[in-house]
DNA sequence: GAGTTGACGTTATAATATAACACCCGATTT
DNA sequence: AAATCGGGTGTTATATTATAACGTCAACTC
C-alpha cells in the first residue's frame, strides 16, 4: 500500500540491508500484538507507523505531518501526535528524548527499551537490547532505593558505518 | 545575593540536608571553573546559574525567563538560551532531555556525563556517577563500533525519599 | 583609530505540542 | 428502534519551546 517506498532516495540506508524486510517485520508484528490487545492499529496509526519505518532515521512529528497529507488531506498535528501517542503505548516505536523525534522498535513485545545509537552523520538509530548495562543499571537503582517507570538511554556519535567511511 | 532563598516554599527539597551549601560549592566551582578557562561568567550567566541551583529540580527556559525579569527586565528568550548554551558548554548545567529542562551539575569539571534519576513525584533530578554502568556502556560502543560524543542517560521514577514516603 | 571579537538587546518567527469541543460510528443496552 | 456509550477522528485555537537575524556596545588588538 506504499509502492513508491523504494524510490524515494533518502528512505533507504546506504547499506545493503533489505529494508523491506525490516518493514514488513515490523508492521506484521505491530498488527499482530494489536490484535491480540485488542486495540485497533486503525489506517492512521498503521500509516503512521509505516512512515516511521520508511528508513532507520529519526523522524519529527511535523515531517510525519507533511508526509501523510497526501494520503490524509485532513490531517493536523494532532493527527500525528495521537498517532505517535498510540504506538508509543504499545511499545511500536521509541520517541528519541533528545532529539523530539520517533523511530521504529525492533522489539516490540519483549523488552521494549533499549540503548539507542544515534549516528550523528547518518542520522540512524540502532537499538541495542545491551542486557550489561541493564543489568549494572538495575544494581544502580537498587542501590538508590530508585523505583524506575521508563529509561531513555540515548547515545549521541558516529555509527560503525560511517566511521568505516571516515565520516567523523 | 539571593537573601530571600531559604523563605521560597518550593526552593527546598523537604529533607534536611544544606542547601545552601551545594548552591555555594556549585557557584564557587563555576566561578573558578571559568577563570581557569578564561571564559566569561558574567552577570547574567551566573544569575541564571543561581536560578537552576534554587532546587534540585529541573527548571523549564521560561521559567527561568519569568525569574530572572525581576532582576533583568529585559531578558528576552535569547538572554536565556544563550546563558543555558554557555552553562552546558562549560559543563556547569545539565540540559534534560526528556523534560526540555535543567538542572544544576554537582560535578562540573570531572565527569560530567553522568545517570540522572528524575523523580516523578518530588521532581528532584540526582545525579549518579554509575561507574559499572559508564564502563559496561564503554563496552556496548566498543562491541558496536560506535564513536561516542555525548550520552544521554535518563531514568523517570520515584526516588527513595518519595518511596519512604509513600508516594508511587 | 580601524578592525575584531564576544556578549547582549531586540524583533520576529520557527518548531514542537496540547487543549477543547464537535462529530461519527459501531457496540451495547433498553 | 431509540438511547447511550466509548473510541477514534475532525477542527480550531493556543501553549510551549527554541532559534534566526541583525543591531549595539565595550574591550581588546593591531
Amino acid at each position: 500500500m506504499n509502492t513508491p517506498v523504494e524510490a524515494s532516495p533518502t528512505a533507504l540506508p546506504p547499506s545493503e540491508h533489505d529494508h523491506q524486510k525490516c518493514v514488513s517485520t515490523a508492521l506484521g508484528t505491530a498488527e499482530h500484538l494489536c490484535v491480540v490487545r485488542g486495540v485497533q492499529l486503525t489506517p492512521i496509526r498503521h500509516q503512521v507507523l509505516e512512515l516511521i519505518w520508511e528508513s532507520h532515521k529519526a523522524v519529527k512529528a511535523y515531517e510525519l505531518l507533511d508526509r501523510i497529507k497526501p494520503l490524509q488531506s485532513a490531517a493536523k498535528p494532532a493527527t500525528i501526535y495521537r498517532a505517535l501517542d498510540f504506538l508509543i503505548e504499545q511499545g511500536l516505536i521509541h520517541r528519541v528524548e533528545s532529539l523530539n523525534a520517533f523511530v521504529g522498535c525492533s522489539s516490540s513485545g519483549h523488552q521494549h527499551e533499549q540503548l539507542l545509537l544515534i549516528c550523528k552523520h547518518c542520522h540512524e538509530v540502532e537499538e541495542r537490547p545491551a542486557t550489561a548495562v541493564m543489568q549494572a543499571l538495575s544494581q544502580e537503582f537498587d542501590q538508590a532505593g530508585f523505583i524506575v517507570h521508563s529509561k531513555a538511554i540515548e547515545i549521541h556519535g558516529i555509527c560503525v558505518k560511517c566511521v568505516a567511511l571516515g565520516d567523523d
